[in-house]
DNA sequence: TCTGGGGTCCTGGGCCAC
DNA sequence: TCTGGTGGCCCAGGACCC
Protein backbone atom coordinates (compact mmCIF):
# COMPACT_ATOMS: atom_id res chain seq x y z
CA UNK A 1 0.00 0.00 0.00
CA UNK A 2 1.69 4.19 -0.78
CA UNK A 3 1.93 6.01 2.21
CA UNK A 4 -0.66 3.46 3.93
CA UNK A 5 -1.38 5.21 7.22
CA UNK A 6 -1.90 9.07 5.52
CA UNK A 7 -3.33 7.35 2.72
CA UNK A 8 -6.20 5.82 4.81
CA UNK A 9 -6.32 9.00 6.41
CA UNK A 10 -6.94 10.76 3.45
CA UNK A 11 -9.41 8.76 2.25
CA UNK A 12 -11.78 8.65 5.56
CA UNK A 13 -10.90 12.82 5.82
CA UNK A 14 -12.44 14.12 2.86
CA UNK A 15 -10.73 17.42 3.57
CA UNK A 16 -7.23 16.22 3.51
CA UNK A 17 -7.66 15.04 0.31
CA UNK A 18 -4.38 16.71 -1.87
CA UNK A 19 -3.00 17.67 1.41
CA UNK A 20 -0.09 16.94 3.50
CA UNK A 21 -0.70 14.52 6.26
CA UNK A 22 1.72 13.35 8.58
CA UNK A 23 0.77 10.63 10.91
CA UNK A 24 2.52 9.39 13.48
CA UNK A 25 3.02 9.88 17.69
CA UNK A 26 2.37 13.50 18.65
CA UNK A 27 4.10 13.98 22.02
CA UNK A 28 7.02 16.17 22.46
CA UNK A 29 9.26 12.90 21.72
CA UNK A 30 7.41 11.69 18.97
CA UNK A 31 8.17 10.32 15.28
CA UNK A 32 6.78 10.18 12.23
CA UNK A 33 4.99 7.12 10.60
CA UNK A 34 3.94 7.88 7.65
CA UNK A 35 3.98 10.81 5.67
CA UNK A 36 1.58 11.34 3.10
CA UNK A 37 3.38 12.25 -0.74
CA UNK A 38 2.43 16.11 -0.79
CA UNK A 39 4.20 16.01 2.81
CA UNK A 40 7.21 14.23 1.30
CA UNK A 41 8.05 17.10 -0.81
CA UNK A 42 8.73 19.01 1.89
CA UNK A 43 11.28 16.38 3.08
CA UNK A 44 9.08 14.94 5.50
CA UNK A 45 9.70 10.64 5.86
CA UNK A 46 9.05 7.70 8.05
CA UNK A 47 11.13 8.01 11.37
CA UNK A 48 11.56 11.81 11.16
CA UNK A 49 11.62 13.43 14.85
CA UNK A 50 8.15 15.22 14.64
CA UNK A 51 9.50 18.41 15.58
CA UNK A 52 11.42 18.35 12.95
CA UNK A 53 8.55 17.41 10.57
CA UNK A 54 6.91 20.55 11.87
CA UNK A 55 9.67 22.55 11.07
CA UNK A 56 10.22 21.15 7.47
CA UNK A 57 5.71 21.22 6.86
CA UNK A 58 4.01 23.42 9.57
CA UNK A 59 0.50 23.48 7.44
CA UNK A 60 0.41 19.95 7.30
CA UNK A 61 -1.92 18.12 9.05
CA UNK A 62 -0.65 16.29 12.15
CA UNK A 63 -2.32 12.74 13.27
CA UNK A 64 -2.35 10.29 15.56
CA UNK A 65 -2.76 6.78 13.80
CA UNK A 66 -5.68 4.59 14.13
CA UNK A 67 -4.35 1.22 14.01
CA UNK A 68 -7.85 -0.35 14.21
CA UNK A 69 -9.04 1.33 10.86
CA UNK A 70 -5.87 0.17 9.09
CA UNK A 71 -6.01 -3.15 10.70
CA UNK A 72 -9.51 -3.66 9.16
CA UNK A 73 -8.07 -2.71 5.69
CA UNK A 74 -5.36 -4.64 5.93
CA UNK A 75 -7.65 -7.76 6.74
CA UNK A 76 -9.30 -6.70 3.53
CA UNK A 77 -6.23 -6.24 1.26
CA UNK A 78 -4.63 -10.03 3.00
CA UNK A 79 -8.17 -11.47 2.30
CA UNK A 80 -7.59 -10.19 -1.41
CA UNK A 81 -4.05 -11.59 -1.61
CA UNK A 82 -5.40 -15.06 -0.17
CA UNK A 83 -7.29 -15.41 -3.15
CA UNK A 84 -4.54 -15.91 -5.39
CA UNK A 85 -2.79 -18.17 -2.98
CA UNK A 86 -2.23 -20.13 -0.42
CA UNK A 87 1.12 -18.69 0.57
CA UNK A 88 0.60 -15.37 2.27
CA UNK A 89 3.23 -13.68 3.91
CA UNK A 90 2.65 -10.42 5.76
CA UNK A 91 4.94 -8.03 6.38
CA UNK A 92 3.47 -5.59 8.55
CA UNK A 93 -0.05 -3.82 8.20
CA UNK A 94 0.52 -3.04 4.40
CA UNK A 95 2.75 -5.17 2.71
CA UNK A 96 3.03 -8.66 2.07
CA UNK A 97 4.57 -11.33 -0.37
CA UNK A 98 2.62 -13.51 -2.39
CA UNK A 99 3.62 -16.62 -4.10
CA UNK A 100 1.94 -17.02 -7.45
CA UNK A 101 3.02 -20.25 -8.81
CA UNK A 102 1.73 -21.82 -5.46
CA UNK A 103 -1.47 -20.55 -6.30
CA UNK A 104 -1.37 -21.75 -9.77
CA UNK A 105 -2.43 -18.13 -11.11
CA UNK A 106 0.61 -17.12 -13.21
CA UNK A 107 3.18 -19.13 -14.84
CA UNK A 108 4.90 -16.57 -17.06
CA UNK A 109 5.23 -12.63 -17.24
CA UNK A 110 1.74 -12.03 -19.05
CA UNK A 111 -0.05 -14.17 -16.85
CA UNK A 112 1.83 -11.93 -14.02
CA UNK A 113 1.24 -8.88 -15.12
CA UNK A 114 -2.70 -9.52 -15.40
CA UNK A 115 -2.56 -11.14 -11.99
CA UNK A 116 -0.88 -7.58 -10.97
CA UNK A 117 -3.07 -5.42 -12.52
CA UNK A 118 -6.44 -7.20 -11.48
CA UNK A 119 -5.19 -7.16 -7.86
CA UNK A 120 -4.33 -3.26 -7.94
CA UNK A 121 -7.94 -2.75 -9.36
CA UNK A 122 -9.66 -4.83 -6.97
CA UNK A 123 -7.38 -3.64 -3.61
CA UNK A 124 -9.18 0.40 -5.13
CA UNK A 125 -12.26 -1.65 -5.40
CA UNK A 126 -12.56 -3.00 -1.85
CA UNK A 127 -10.27 -0.46 0.17
CA UNK A 128 -10.51 2.81 -1.89
CA UNK A 129 -6.61 3.19 -1.64
CA UNK A 130 -4.18 2.25 -3.80
CA UNK A 131 -1.48 -0.26 -3.70
CA UNK A 132 1.87 -1.11 -5.56
CA UNK A 133 2.62 -4.24 -6.61
CA UNK A 134 6.11 -6.01 -7.52
CA UNK A 135 6.47 -8.89 -9.35
CA UNK A 136 10.07 -11.06 -9.78
CA UNK A 137 11.20 -14.45 -8.98
CA UNK A 138 12.09 -13.81 -5.47
CA UNK A 139 11.12 -11.94 -2.34
CA UNK A 140 14.25 -9.75 -2.43
CA UNK A 141 14.01 -8.74 -5.95
CA UNK A 142 10.07 -8.41 -5.60
CA UNK A 143 10.63 -6.23 -2.82
CA UNK A 144 12.42 -4.16 -4.96
CA UNK A 145 10.29 -4.02 -7.74
CA UNK A 146 7.35 -3.39 -5.34
CA UNK A 147 9.44 -0.02 -4.03
CA UNK A 148 9.93 0.87 -7.79
CA UNK A 149 6.60 0.60 -8.52
CA UNK A 150 5.32 3.08 -5.71
CA UNK A 151 3.36 5.13 -6.10
CA UNK A 152 0.37 3.36 -7.63
CA UNK A 153 1.87 1.26 -10.01
CA UNK A 154 3.29 -1.93 -10.96
CA UNK A 155 6.54 -3.17 -11.71
CA UNK A 156 7.86 -6.76 -13.27
CA UNK A 157 11.77 -7.64 -13.51
CA UNK A 158 11.96 -9.38 -16.50
CA UNK A 159 14.24 -13.12 -15.33
CA UNK A 160 17.81 -13.01 -16.54
CA UNK A 161 17.91 -9.12 -15.88
CA UNK A 162 18.10 -8.99 -12.30
CA UNK A 163 22.12 -9.29 -11.77
CA UNK A 164 22.40 -6.29 -14.89
CA UNK A 165 19.53 -4.13 -12.73
CA UNK A 166 20.99 -4.96 -9.62
CA UNK A 167 24.78 -3.66 -10.28
CA UNK A 168 24.49 0.51 -10.13
CA UNK A 169 21.81 0.53 -7.42
CA UNK A 170 22.93 1.97 -3.69
CA UNK A 171 24.19 -1.33 -1.36
CA UNK A 172 21.26 0.36 0.55
CA UNK A 173 18.57 -1.14 -1.64
CA UNK A 174 19.30 -4.63 -0.41
CA UNK A 175 17.78 -5.96 2.65
CA UNK A 176 19.36 -5.61 5.55
CA UNK A 177 21.51 -2.94 4.78
CA UNK A 178 20.91 -0.31 7.36
CA UNK A 179 22.79 2.76 7.63
CA UNK A 180 25.76 0.93 9.80
CA UNK A 181 26.24 -1.55 7.65
CA UNK A 182 26.06 0.99 4.60
CA UNK A 183 28.76 2.73 5.99
CA UNK A 184 30.77 0.21 6.99
CA UNK A 185 30.70 -0.85 3.50
CA UNK A 186 31.50 2.44 2.24
CA UNK A 187 35.16 2.66 4.25
CA UNK A 188 35.71 -0.41 2.54
CA UNK A 189 34.94 1.71 -1.00
CA UNK A 190 32.16 -0.37 -1.63
CA UNK A 191 28.48 1.45 -2.40
CA UNK A 192 26.66 -0.20 -5.07
CA UNK A 193 25.69 -3.64 -5.25
CA UNK A 194 27.66 -4.48 -8.07
CA UNK A 195 30.65 -3.83 -6.03
CA UNK A 196 29.46 -6.17 -3.45
CA UNK A 197 29.16 -9.40 -6.20
CA UNK A 198 32.77 -8.38 -7.56
CA UNK A 199 34.37 -7.75 -3.81
CA UNK A 200 33.48 -11.72 -3.69
CA UNK A 201 32.46 -13.79 -0.81
CA UNK A 202 35.30 -14.07 1.46
CA UNK A 203 35.57 -10.38 1.46
CA UNK A 204 32.04 -9.71 2.37
CA UNK A 205 32.52 -12.56 5.16
CA UNK A 206 35.42 -10.77 6.61
CA UNK A 207 33.94 -7.52 6.74
CA UNK A 208 30.63 -8.04 7.82
CA UNK A 209 30.35 -11.87 9.33
CA UNK A 210 29.97 -15.23 8.31
CA UNK A 211 25.92 -15.18 8.56
CA UNK A 212 25.56 -11.03 7.05
CA UNK A 213 28.34 -11.42 4.64
CA UNK A 214 27.65 -14.60 3.51
CA UNK A 215 24.16 -13.29 2.75
CA UNK A 216 24.54 -10.40 1.69
CA UNK A 217 27.03 -11.75 -1.17
CA UNK A 218 24.28 -14.06 -2.60
CA UNK A 219 22.01 -11.24 -2.38
CA UNK A 220 24.14 -9.44 -5.11
CA UNK A 221 24.49 -11.87 -7.24
CA UNK A 222 20.32 -11.91 -7.14
CA UNK A 223 20.03 -15.28 -5.44
CA UNK A 224 17.37 -15.40 -3.33
CA UNK A 225 15.71 -18.45 -2.67
CA UNK A 226 13.72 -17.94 0.71
CA UNK A 227 10.68 -19.50 0.68
CA UNK A 228 7.47 -17.30 1.16
CA UNK A 229 6.38 -18.94 4.77
CA UNK A 230 2.49 -18.70 5.03
CA UNK A 231 1.92 -19.12 9.30
CA UNK A 232 5.17 -16.91 11.30
CA UNK A 233 5.44 -18.17 15.07
CA UNK A 234 5.91 -15.20 17.31
CA UNK A 235 9.05 -15.34 19.28
CA UNK A 236 8.15 -12.14 21.65
CA UNK A 237 5.99 -10.27 22.79
CA UNK A 238 6.95 -6.52 24.25
CA UNK A 239 5.71 -3.51 25.10
CA UNK A 240 7.04 -0.18 25.70
CA UNK A 241 6.65 3.18 26.81
CA UNK A 242 8.88 6.78 25.84
CA UNK A 243 8.01 9.30 28.32
CA UNK A 244 7.17 13.01 27.49
CA UNK A 245 9.81 14.01 30.06
CA UNK A 246 13.01 11.71 31.62
CA UNK A 247 11.92 9.97 34.81
CA UNK A 248 14.31 10.43 37.53
CA UNK A 249 11.91 9.11 40.71
CA UNK A 250 12.59 5.64 41.07
CA UNK A 251 9.35 5.01 42.61
CA UNK A 252 7.79 5.85 39.73
CA UNK A 253 10.06 3.61 37.49
CA UNK A 254 8.98 0.85 39.23
CA UNK A 255 5.37 1.58 39.28
CA UNK A 256 5.80 1.89 35.50
CA UNK A 257 7.73 -0.77 35.23
CA UNK A 258 4.81 -2.91 36.67
CA UNK A 259 2.28 -1.34 34.46
CA UNK A 260 4.31 -2.52 31.60
CA UNK A 261 4.17 -6.24 32.61
CA UNK A 262 0.66 -6.07 33.03
CA UNK A 263 0.51 -5.26 29.29
CA UNK A 264 2.65 -7.39 28.09
CA UNK A 265 1.48 -10.26 29.85
CA UNK A 266 -2.10 -8.70 28.89
CA UNK A 267 -0.59 -9.47 25.43
CA UNK A 268 0.89 -12.43 25.73
CA UNK A 269 -2.34 -13.74 27.04
CA UNK A 270 -4.49 -12.83 24.30
CA UNK A 271 -2.27 -14.34 21.65
CA UNK A 272 -2.65 -17.25 23.43
CA UNK A 273 1.31 -17.32 24.60
CA UNK A 274 3.49 -17.77 27.72
CA UNK A 275 6.77 -17.49 28.03
CA UNK A 276 9.84 -18.16 29.88
CA UNK A 277 12.33 -15.19 29.75
CA UNK A 278 11.53 -11.73 30.66
CA UNK A 279 13.42 -9.12 29.44
CA UNK A 280 13.78 -5.33 30.71
CA UNK A 281 14.42 -2.93 28.67
CA UNK A 282 16.10 0.77 29.52
CA UNK A 283 16.31 4.10 27.31
CA UNK A 284 18.46 6.65 29.63
CA UNK A 285 18.72 10.07 29.49
CA UNK A 286 21.58 10.12 26.95
CA UNK A 287 19.66 7.43 24.52
CA UNK A 288 21.99 4.25 25.87
CA UNK A 289 20.03 1.73 25.73
CA UNK A 290 19.96 -1.48 27.80
CA UNK A 291 18.02 -4.52 28.23
CA UNK A 292 18.64 -7.32 31.74
CA UNK A 293 17.03 -10.58 31.11
CA UNK A 294 16.20 -13.59 33.40
CA UNK A 295 14.90 -16.86 32.47
CA UNK A 296 12.57 -18.61 34.44
CA UNK A 297 12.60 -22.15 35.37
CA UNK A 298 9.18 -22.48 33.08
CA UNK A 299 7.18 -20.73 31.46
CA UNK A 300 4.53 -18.21 32.59
CA UNK A 301 1.94 -15.82 32.11
CA UNK A 302 0.99 -14.58 35.26
CA UNK A 303 0.98 -11.10 35.63
CA UNK A 304 2.90 -11.45 39.55
CA UNK A 305 5.73 -13.57 38.29
CA UNK A 306 6.57 -11.40 35.16
CA UNK A 307 6.22 -7.82 37.54
CA UNK A 308 8.44 -9.68 39.96
CA UNK A 309 10.79 -10.87 37.28
CA UNK A 310 10.89 -7.10 35.98
CA UNK A 311 11.31 -5.54 39.13
CA UNK A 312 14.28 -7.83 39.98
CA UNK A 313 16.09 -6.99 36.90
CA UNK A 314 15.55 -3.39 37.89
CA UNK A 315 17.50 -3.38 40.59
CA UNK A 316 21.06 -3.80 38.22
CA UNK A 317 20.16 -1.19 36.20
CA UNK A 318 21.64 2.13 37.39
CA UNK A 319 18.63 4.96 36.63
CA UNK A 320 20.45 7.89 37.83
CA UNK A 321 20.21 10.60 35.42
CA UNK A 322 16.72 9.84 34.30
CA UNK A 323 14.77 7.35 32.01
CA UNK A 324 13.34 8.16 29.11
CA UNK A 325 12.04 4.53 27.88
CA UNK A 326 11.03 1.31 29.22
CA UNK A 327 10.30 -1.71 28.25
CA UNK A 328 8.95 -5.17 29.17
CA UNK A 329 9.14 -7.83 27.20
CA UNK A 330 8.45 -12.11 27.14
CA UNK A 331 10.35 -14.41 25.13
CA UNK A 332 11.40 -18.08 25.15
CA UNK A 333 7.25 -18.75 24.27
CA UNK A 334 5.21 -21.86 25.05
CA UNK A 335 1.68 -22.88 24.33
CA UNK A 336 1.81 -24.15 28.31
CA UNK A 337 2.49 -22.38 31.83
CA UNK A 338 4.89 -23.70 34.46
CA UNK A 339 1.47 -23.42 36.35
CA UNK A 340 0.02 -26.12 33.94
CA UNK A 341 2.75 -28.30 34.63
CA UNK A 342 2.13 -27.44 38.51
CA UNK A 343 -1.44 -28.51 38.52
CA UNK A 344 -1.01 -31.40 36.30
CA UNK A 345 1.51 -32.66 38.97
CA UNK A 346 -0.62 -31.76 41.47
CA UNK A 347 -3.54 -33.37 39.68
CA UNK A 348 -1.32 -36.50 39.54
CA UNK A 349 -0.89 -36.09 43.09
CA UNK A 350 -4.58 -35.69 44.43
CA UNK A 351 -5.12 -39.35 42.52
CA UNK A 352 -2.19 -40.81 43.80
CA UNK A 353 -3.67 -38.93 47.06
CA UNK A 354 -6.72 -40.29 46.71
CA UNK A 355 -6.03 -44.25 45.28
CA UNK A 356 -4.19 -44.06 49.12
CA UNK A 357 -7.15 -42.94 50.58
CA UNK A 358 -5.45 -40.20 52.36
CA UNK A 359 -7.71 -38.29 53.85
CA UNK A 360 -6.01 -35.02 54.19
CA UNK A 361 -3.50 -34.54 50.83
CA UNK A 362 -2.29 -30.98 50.74
CA UNK A 363 -3.06 -30.35 47.38
CA UNK A 364 -3.36 -26.55 46.83
CA UNK A 365 -5.29 -24.45 44.62
CA UNK A 366 -3.54 -23.98 41.43
CA UNK A 367 -5.85 -21.66 39.46
CA UNK A 368 -5.75 -19.04 42.14
CA UNK A 369 -2.74 -17.75 39.92
CA UNK A 370 -3.09 -15.23 36.95
CA UNK A 371 -6.12 -13.61 38.02
CA UNK A 372 -4.35 -10.54 36.02
CA UNK A 373 -6.19 -7.67 38.29
CA UNK A 374 -2.91 -5.90 38.63
CA UNK A 375 -3.07 -6.06 42.43
CA UNK A 376 0.07 -5.48 44.03
CA UNK A 377 1.83 -7.71 45.82
CA UNK A 378 5.32 -6.83 46.63
CA UNK A 379 6.16 -9.09 49.48
CA UNK A 380 6.30 -6.36 51.70
CA UNK A 381 9.04 -3.72 50.45
CA UNK A 382 8.62 0.02 51.02
CA UNK A 383 8.70 0.44 47.76
CA UNK A 384 6.05 -1.13 46.93
CA UNK A 385 3.97 0.18 49.14
CA UNK A 386 5.20 3.71 47.88
CA UNK A 387 4.34 2.51 44.04
CA UNK A 388 0.72 0.88 45.45
CA UNK A 389 0.46 4.46 46.45
CA UNK A 390 1.53 6.20 42.61
CA UNK A 391 -1.17 3.62 40.98
CA UNK A 392 -3.90 5.14 43.21
CA UNK A 393 -3.47 8.41 42.50
CA UNK A 394 -3.06 7.94 38.55
CA UNK A 395 -5.33 10.73 37.32
CA UNK A 396 -8.09 9.27 34.57
CA UNK A 397 -9.07 11.86 31.95
CA UNK A 398 -10.57 11.87 28.90
CA UNK A 399 -8.50 13.20 25.96
CA UNK A 400 -9.17 13.80 21.90
CA UNK A 401 -6.39 12.88 19.95
CA UNK A 402 -5.67 14.63 16.83
CA UNK A 403 -7.34 12.57 14.10
CA UNK A 404 -9.81 9.99 16.12
CA UNK A 405 -12.68 9.55 15.85
CA UNK A 406 -15.92 11.34 17.31
CA UNK A 407 -19.76 11.88 17.40
CA UNK A 408 -22.02 14.17 18.46
CA UNK A 409 -25.30 13.66 19.67
CA UNK A 410 -26.59 17.29 17.14
CA UNK A 411 -23.63 17.20 14.46
CA UNK A 412 -23.37 13.57 13.99
CA UNK A 413 -19.70 12.04 13.08
CA UNK A 414 -16.73 13.70 12.57
CA UNK A 415 -13.38 13.84 13.57
CA UNK A 416 -10.80 15.60 16.18
CA UNK A 417 -8.39 18.31 14.08
CA UNK A 418 -6.76 19.59 17.47
CA UNK A 419 -7.84 19.99 21.55
CA UNK A 420 -5.94 22.10 24.16
CA UNK A 421 -6.89 24.69 26.63
CA UNK A 422 -10.40 23.04 27.28
CA UNK A 423 -11.63 23.06 23.67
CA UNK A 424 -11.85 20.61 21.40
CA UNK A 425 -12.28 21.15 17.73
CA UNK A 426 -13.62 19.04 15.35
CA UNK A 427 -14.65 18.84 11.53
CA UNK A 428 -17.38 16.90 10.76
CA UNK A 429 -16.89 15.16 7.87
CA UNK A 430 -17.54 11.29 6.64
CA UNK A 431 -15.54 9.17 3.85
CA UNK A 432 -18.46 9.64 1.55
CA UNK A 433 -19.49 13.35 2.14
CA UNK A 434 -17.42 16.78 1.04
CA UNK A 435 -15.26 18.83 2.90
CA UNK A 436 -16.88 19.28 6.55
CA UNK A 437 -17.39 22.11 8.21
CA UNK A 438 -15.51 22.67 11.87
CA UNK A 439 -16.50 23.48 15.63
CA UNK A 440 -15.10 23.78 18.76
CA UNK A 441 -16.44 22.55 22.13
CA UNK A 442 -15.52 22.15 25.51
CA UNK A 443 -13.56 19.21 26.26
CA UNK A 444 -16.26 17.75 28.75
CA UNK A 445 -19.36 18.55 26.36
CA UNK A 446 -21.42 15.67 26.61
CA UNK A 447 -22.95 16.00 23.79
CA UNK A 448 -19.82 14.31 22.27
CA UNK A 449 -18.02 11.15 22.65
CA UNK A 450 -15.67 8.56 20.87
CA UNK A 451 -16.27 7.32 17.72
CA UNK A 452 -15.55 4.41 15.67
CA UNK A 453 -14.02 4.38 12.47
CA UNK A 454 -16.66 4.71 9.33
CA UNK A 455 -15.85 2.47 6.41
CA UNK A 456 -13.68 4.02 3.56
CA UNK A 457 -16.42 2.22 0.52
CA UNK A 458 -19.86 1.88 0.42
CA UNK A 459 -21.92 1.77 3.61
CA UNK A 460 -22.00 5.70 4.13
CA UNK A 461 -21.93 6.18 0.47
C1' DT B 1 11.53 20.60 21.21
C1' DC B 2 16.35 14.57 18.16
C1' DT B 3 15.71 10.14 17.61
C1' DG B 4 8.41 5.55 18.49
C1' DG B 5 6.89 0.79 18.99
C1' DG B 6 7.00 -3.99 18.07
C1' DG B 7 9.34 -7.22 16.24
C1' DT B 8 13.53 -10.54 14.17
C1' DC B 9 18.14 -12.08 13.66
C1' DC B 10 23.10 -12.22 14.59
C1' DT B 11 27.35 -11.95 17.34
C1' DG B 12 30.20 -12.72 21.04
C1' DG B 13 31.38 -13.68 25.77
C1' DG B 14 30.65 -16.50 29.88
C1' DC B 15 29.57 -20.70 31.80
C1' DC B 16 28.80 -25.56 32.05
C1' DA B 17 28.65 -30.43 30.71
C1' DC B 18 30.69 -34.00 28.28
C1' DT C 1 43.91 -35.80 37.31
C1' DC C 2 44.52 -32.17 34.16
C1' DT C 3 43.64 -30.02 29.81
C1' DG C 4 41.40 -28.90 25.53
C1' DG C 5 37.68 -29.01 22.22
C1' DT C 6 32.93 -28.65 21.37
C1' DG C 7 28.26 -27.63 21.74
C1' DG C 8 24.34 -25.68 24.12
C1' DC C 9 22.25 -22.23 26.87
C1' DC C 10 22.07 -17.69 28.78
C1' DC C 11 22.74 -12.93 28.46
C1' DA C 12 23.70 -8.29 26.42
C1' DG C 13 24.06 -5.45 22.66
C1' DG C 14 23.61 -4.06 17.90
C1' DA C 15 21.48 -3.77 13.43
C1' DC C 16 17.59 -3.85 10.79
C1' DC C 17 12.65 -3.72 9.17
C1' DC C 18 7.97 -1.70 8.80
Amino acid sequence: MDAFYASAEQASKPSLRGKAVIVGGLGPRGVVATASYEARRFGVHSAMPMGQARRLAPNAAYLVPRFGLYRDISEQVMALLKELSPLVEPLSLDEAFVDLEAGEVAWDTASALAVGEKLRADIRAVTGLTGSVGLAASKMLAKIASEEAKPDGLRLIVPGTERELLADKSVRILPGVGPATGDHLRRAGITTVGEIAEAGADELVRLLGKAHGGHLYTMALAVDDRPVVAERETKSVSVEDTFDVDIHDRVRVRFEVDRLAERCVARLRAGGHSGRTVVLKVRRYDFSTLTRSETLRGPTDDPAVVREAAARLLESVDTTGGVRLLGVGVSGLADYTQEDLFAQAQAAEAELAAAAAAADSAVGSASAVGSGDGAVEDEGSALGAEVAEVREAAPAERRWYAGHDVRHAQFGPGWVQGSGIGRVTVRFETPGSGPGRVRTFRVDDPLLSPGEPLPLVGATE
